[in-house]
DNA sequence: GCGACAG
DNA sequence: ATCTTGTCGC
């Protein structure tokens, strides 16, 4: 993996930001993989592992879930100490060591990973599945609930199970604007009108497309709103959690 | 000062 | 993210 790429929480803001604009540079936005990516989400496709955390105090308890269509492959976990708190833009410094300790625990070397959080949809094109996707080197997509920047090409709302609306560079990003930086996906959908879900944002985290990003997402999606391997990790860290009580 | 943003 | 009962809708 790549160390000097590991991120320091005791680093000041300007250090972060400027980590931040290198990671950016070495990270890769387009598809680069041997595996077959139509194969994504099915029992003879590529190992995909699925991370997501839950919180105590001042410790993160990190999940890191791997799976094979639909049967999970290995689980992991790590309880570690949160040193700085949570800023928008600077996630990675936050939880990013937790993760890692956490894919210190796990024994099977996935062929992808799917983050809870943002990837190239952010203000230095520098998110959670960017960061530590290019830490590790490994093809990684950025699976986030809320949009963190960026400007959607067209209204997102009322979308159909399957469609999805790009989501483009403005002002607020590093990078030329109009720059294609993500997807608004819907995995699920109701049929009536009365009720609704919201999409996901979906983006590049390390050697995949913005395209490929959203394709996965929808290939791991089984019957809910998250993809399988990050509901998954879900409901593992917060079984580890529990068992851990206060 | 105003605006405002993942988990 | 987390604190939390009931409640609306399928």
């Amino acid at each position: 993996m790549r160390r000097e790429f590991v991120p320091d929480p005791g680093a000041s803001r300007a250090e972060m930001e400027a980590q931040q604009r290198d990671i950016a540079a070495a990270a890769t936005f387009i598809d680069d993989f041997e595996f077959d990516s139509d194969a994504v989400g099915s029992d003879t496709g590529p190992l995909v592992a699925g991370v997501d955390q839950a919180f105590l105090d001042d410790r993160a308890v990190s999940a890191v879930v791997v799976t094979r269509g639909d049967s999970v492959v290995e689980r992991a976990h790590a309880v570690s100490p949160l040193s700085i708190p949570y800023i928008p833009g600077l996630l990675s410094f936050r939880e990013g060591n937790p993760i890692l300790a956490a894919f210190e625990e796990l024994s099977t070397e996935p062929d992808c990973v799917l983050f809870d959080g943002s990837g190239r949809i952010h203000f230095r094109q520098a998110g959670l599945a960017t960061h530590i996707g290019v830490v590790l080197d490994v093809p990684s997509v950025g699976v986030a609930k809320n949009l963190l920047c960026g400007a959607p090409e067209a209204s997102t709302e009322g979308l159909a199970a399957g469609e999805r609306v790009g989501i483009d560079a403005d002002e607020d990003v590093d990078a030329p604007a109009g720059t294609r930086i993500g997807y608004a996906v819907q995995t699920k959908q109701y049929e009536s009108p009365n009720r609704h879900v919201n999409p996901l944002y979906v983006s590049p985290g390390h050697r995949v497309s913005a395209e490929t990003a959203a394709d996965w997402t929808l290939a791991t999606a089984a019957g809910y709103k998250l993809p399988e391997p990050t509901r998954l990790a879900d409901a593992h860290a917060a079984d580890v959690k529990r068992t851990i009580d206060t």
